[in-house]
DNA sequence: CAATAAAATTTCCTATAGGAAACATAAAGT
DNA sequence: ACTTTATGTTTCCTATAGGAAATTTTATTG
């Protein structure tokens, strides 16, 4: 049922780099104003949250004057985002405005003996993440050869199933369906699965 | 090693997040100064290359005025430094072999009038990725006042519900249980349920 | 150790950021 | 409509950042 659309806001996305010889186009006014917004915060409640006066932020804002650094600094503390996010520019490294769908049991499938990996996202090149869902066939530590080992981090959510994690440095750990861990992933790390049936699990990777 | 069936060690989770209560101690001014000794430049160098005068670079060095954000912006400019990383805390990422647990139900809550967020893995600062499972309480476009907007990368898994996904310059796409999205944060984005009750949802950001 | 040169700091003044309150505008209630 | 209440803007004034030149400190050379 549902949808007609309703018109959508329109901002368009400044394309970042301007022509070099001036300064930076970055408009931090825009910015914090937008922060603000999706934050449902006024002017007031800002102010008290940062300890700027209100007049202060509006003009900020409409970038009527320059903030010093100690007011960056109450801004981003009190409004709890980090100074460097708030710096950067609207640039990422994937391809700006795309997106990928996958259906379920549409990934690509990668079946090993122990490990059944179904990729979720392969059509984006040049991602920060690599999902997907796994299903565990392992069902003792024996079955690996060695530790897997790789650069980057893993956060990890049992979908299905009871799961052991078996990590370098620790304990092996027994997850149930909604448990989740994140660690280290240059710290050798193994699944497997501790009920009669396999397991399901969510494994997302960054490098 | 190994038995097949490990013990299941409770592993603690420190809940301690109460670091920095007070402001920042960022030496923003000991930071600038060792940059430009690296780069074996005297203040007057340095001031012709940034425009800033003499005197104003020294008393921004020795920490006796706060810069303005045009200042920060000549100085970045003219000494070919990007903010983000001038503000970036010089640590390095997770520290080495950590990994942390979050039984189903324990992260920590953030409720809003669309979403509720439970943040999965708090306790690991300075992350390359954040994940949460969201209750989906939005129902129509017009909930949100204007789009979600930010630096970074998102996944996202639909768990239970159907839900439609609005971004940008796109048609909504609905999803069903098991169907993912990968998507560029930048673009604008929201996320509604589609059916009576509310959705659940995976959501992981990479920035 | 002088004497000189070079770099960094401090002084003084002007330009501007930040705060309190007045003003303006918008939304909601009567 | 009028009044009230909430939110954002503008006005003024004080505090402070930024620039030019004087002063101090540090390095360099005879």
């Amino acid at each position: 049922m549902s949808d007609e659309q309703p018109d959508m806001p329109e901002l368009k996305i400044e394309s970042g780099s301007g022509a070099g010889a001036t300064v930076e186009p970055l408009q931090l006014g825009k910015r914090l104003r937008q922060i603000r917004h999706n934050m449902n915060l006024t002017l007031e409640e800002a102010s008290q949250k940062t300890g700027l006066a209100r007049s202060t932020l509006s003009k900020i804002e409409n970038e009527q004057i320059s903030p010093t650094f100690t007011a960056v600094q109450k801004l981003a503390h009190g409004l709890d985002i980090d100074i460097p996010q708030l710096f950067a520019k609207p640039k990422s490294s994937m391809t700006s405005g795309r997106r990928v769908l996958t259906k379920v049991g549409e990934g690509t499938s990668h079946p090993t003996s122990t490990y059944e990996h179904e990729l979720l996202s392969t059509e984006l090149a040049r991602k920060k993440m690599i999902p997907f869902k796994t299903r565990v066939r392992a069902r003792s530590f024996e079955d690996f050869s060695d530790w897997v080992r790789h650069e980057g981090e893993e956060f990890l959510l049992v979908l299905e199933g009871e799961v052991a994690l078996y990590t370098e440095f620790y304990e092996p750990i027994s997850l149930q369906p909604g448990d989740s861990m994140y660690y280290d992933a240059n710290m050798g790390h193994g699944l497997v699965s501790l009920s009669e049936r396999d397991a399901l699990v969510l494994w997302v990777v960054a490098r």
